[in-house]
DNA sequence: TATGAATGAGCCTTCATTCAT
DNA sequence: AATGAATGAAGGCTCATTCAT
């Protein structure tokens, strides 16, 4: 293996994701990559040596916040957790997740509604969030009904703190109130 | 003698509005304004006749779909309905819609995003659905927590309803069973 | 059929052709569509409009001159001109040719190793030149060796216009001189 | 002590410029520095090391592929030939020059239609050809007009044999009638 | 009013060249 | 000397909007 003149830096790679997620929060999948570039603080140039086109940017930026979000859910749940207290775990870290990343929530509604992501990243993400998923239904065996349980939780569940993350987002105020209201519900909900 | 001008047609100018609803709902809020024109048959220049700039257009298609929601969702009820067969309704009403008009639908989605779609047009969006919000709330005094009411009704039951909707929409052949899922974790889940 | 708001204008198209002409002649294919829009007088956008990509530009404009040399070479001949006399007027119309348009002669010489020119625009103009081929191959049976004719006619005389015409552009005083040997090398290095 | 500086190395240089030449030929003027470097095995940056610029190794490479057909054509005769196995040679150097290396030859014929090759490579290059000239001009001596010699020579020899040699390439079958062909037609026209 | 050609700012991307390593 | 990341000036093309017809 050769040595690099200039390795590619890691460092710059994120500055540019991030930059990216910020506007494209805003702006939406139309954000300019001249200005995510600059807001980076590198060349249009460079922009381009480490994301081949834009559409590649914008696959990756999805794939970043969605393994983020993922490691945030895998992350090690405390054993003695009954069911209920599992669930409500799950629920915490993502409302918890959604309320310390609000610009990279912003940023992945406007990917998720976007042609240009492909079904392949969408796919590849879905995986992440298969062991996840699996942790959350053994929790909920036996509490809903079988037949229901994985609309429940790939569906609904995720869907729900998105909601109840917008919800605080808009009236921050009433935080606790919606994250207890949405978990209620269900919870409740849910039961067989 | 004066010659009459020729007044708009409402014809085109609907005719404009659905085919942007249709080109947003799949190419997004960039849609050029060129395609939307020819696909309702009208020159690009009359297009701005009937919408003054791009975000006009995109503005008023955002009220004329939450309209016909709206007036769906505002049809006269039977009065006989208990609250759970009343509630049940509005459930059935907005699934109905969304499988309806999957156009208007997606096309919704990406407005709803879009930061094109001014504050004002939002607003008067939820103006529109406060009367809904009235009748199901009438209908869930004593059902639910009254503090809780509110979110419950005027953020998760739609929000619920858009994420059963987009279930049903991957996934057709279960449409009875998400439907039927959807209600009972609201109804069940609302309960205090 | 519908009244124009405005009519494409074949002028504008011309001028854009000639502007190209006149700037693949001097920088090559590379010219920029800026620089042609602006020497023909009309704005970046108008020249898309005129011609969907620069590829397309550049084949239109290869077929263009092609065609107008065609013309020349398929104006009718005094009926009465022996082979030779018809050889040497099919000569001096494409050195007259060249000499009279020597912008596009650069150009089409830039074309040619372009690989921008596809299959189909250089087949299309050479199918033009059939007729022409022919009219001079009538007047060279007895005159070649038949086995060679077409050689001689479809890729010799062509070339050797060429040739002499370049020459001339260099040495313009000496025109006639190398009229006449180019003319006679192929008249006598024709003969069977 | 004194680290010394690496040479440049001559091997390198010369793959740069066959590798320029394989995508001149290719893609014309508009090659890649970026893919010629990488062609030959060598950085982007080294290659400017060896070039100073783009323009220089176009420059270098069209001196080095004429100064390579100089060479062969330069090469001794056998002096017991007359003048027309002379001219004949000479024609054969030509063609089999061409045929051996048609990457070159498509290279050159980009090089000599590009304004970046500078009147001081043509001309050196003409230069070069001043003594393989001499040669024909005296096997041709008291076969044409003298008024007429340079220019058949200097001009219409190479020209044909090009123009011969792109027949070839395009219809390799019939490679000996177009040989000799072209050379009958030159020996018996050029003819006083 | 309806039309669609005309416009030019702006976008994504390429590429010759520079420069830190 | 060799490397390849960094740069930013173009380049081709799109598109909302204007305006002559």
């Amino acid at each position: 293996m050769q040595i690099m003149a200039r390795p590619l830096s890691e460092e710059k790679r994120q500055a540019i994701l991030v930059s990216a997620g910020e506007l494209v929060a805003g702006l939406g999948t139309g954000a300019p990559t001249a200005k995510i570039a600059s807001a980076a603080g590198v060349s249009e140039g460079t922009l381009f040596t480490y994301f081949a086109t834009k559409d590649d940017l914008l696959n990756q930026l999805f794939v970043e916040i969605e393994t983020n979000l993922a490691e945030v859910m895998l992350a090690t749940y405390p054993p003695e957790d009954g069911p209920r207290e599992r669930i409500r775990r799950v629920w915490d870290r993502l409302i918890d997740w959604g309320l310390a990343n609000p610009t990279w929530r912003k940023a992945i509604r406007q990917l998720k509604v976007s042609d240009r992501i492909s079904a392949e990243s969408r796919r590849s993400c879905e995986t992440m969030f298969r062991e996840a998923r699996e942790i959350v239904e053994q929790s909920l065996a036996g509490h809903v009904d079988p037949e229901r349980a994985s609309f429940y939780i790939d569906t609904v569940l995720f869907g729900l703190a998105d909601i109840v993350i917008e919800a605080i987002a808009a009236n921050p105020k009433d935080h606790k109130i919606f994250r207890q209201a949405g978990f209620d519900l269900f919870w409740k909900g849910a039961a067989a």
